[in-house]
DNA sequence: AAATTCTCCTGAAGGC
DNA sequence: TGCCTTCAGGAGAATT
């Protein structure tokens, strides 16, 4: 599942093959997306020249010369580089044929979206409300301090939530909370201020590594195959219910916060 | 207003 | 071996 490095990876991939390039058509396979892929999408785009491709939380953001497209890889979306001549597969939903080469999408479970909008972008109701992109100073204890004040929700469905802050997933917002020694359940408005700078560095720290990562299998990535990135990091508490926490040793516990899997260590994590 | 639950989907994994 | 059920989850929508 495509979290926020995954995505950065896939940017920094297909953009250096397309960027500049006349878009000639998209060739919509399939359109039953998350939405629906608009049916005048290909009349709007075709005939414009990519600009440049840029990453707001995990939305690819495709900018041409009178708007961009919004795509998003939803759990299972990927998009690679292949050359005219290469038949797709199923589940291959879209390709965005480009002069050199195209851009397929694939996405088995069509979580994922691709939609058009007009200059300026932000003012997509996907990208109006979000909040600040977690590896710029823009998250910062500040933020995060305000966004929790008096609130009783979980401090992890908190940080998961794109208004407070962009593309914290499943994954890393167990990981990064037990980096920062935070139980997820405890009510974020009870996460007193200095640890929630720990918690904003753990984040920061997480997301860059995953990058890091994800850039050692940008070849995998755009080969077919391979895991995504953060398979090859070493997962802390993801994953490892009732496997023993590395710090100390007692068996890790699961629960389901907000319908989604919550690993932590009950000693670690107060 | 805030917090929780529902929803989309398919492939993998587990049970018998 | 095969069929069934359950689970996974991004994130907007619906509901409490």
């Amino acid at each position: 599942m495509p979290e926020l490095p995954e995505v950065e990876t896939t940017c920094a991939g297909i953009a250096p093959h397309i960027t500049g390039q006349l878009l000639r058509k998209v060739e919509v396979r399939d359109g039953r997306l998350r939405w629906p892929i608009p049916e005048d999408l290909n009349e709007i785009v075709a005939g414009q020249t990519l600009v440049k491709v840029t990453r707001r939380g995990k939305y690819v953001l495709m900018h041409f010369q009178t708007g961009g497209l919004i795509g998003h890889l939803g759990m299972t979306g990927s998009m690679r580089i292949v050359t005219a001549d290469e038949p797709p597969a199923y589940h291959d939903h879209f390709d965005l044929c480009f002069d050199d080469c195209l851009v397929r999408y694939r996405d088995p479970r069509r979580f994922g979206s691709l939609l058009w909008q007009d200059y300026p972008l932000e003012e997509h109701a996907l990208l109006a409300d979000l909040g600040p992109e977690p590896l710029t100073d823009d998250f910062n204890v500040d933020v995060l301090h305000t966004a929790c004040k008096g609130k009783k929700q979980p401090i992890k469905t908190l940080i998961m939530d794109s208004k407070k802050v962009v593309g914290v997933g499943n994954i890393y917002a167990n990981e990064a909370l037990f980096m920062a020694g935070i139980n997820p359940n405890r009510q974020a408005g009870r996460v007193s201020r200095k640890r929630l700078a720990v918690l904003v560095e753990a984040i920061k720290q997480v997301l860059a590594d995953a990058i890091k990562q994800g850039g050692t299998t940008l070849r995998n990535f755009v080969d077919s195959e391979g895991n995504p990135g953060y398979f090859k990091q070493q997962l802390q508490v993801y994953g490892r219910t009732g496997k023993p926490c590395r710090h100390c040793g007692e068996a890790l516990i699961e629960v389901r916060l907000g319908q989604r899997s919550t690993v932590y260590c009950r000693h670690c994590q107060r």
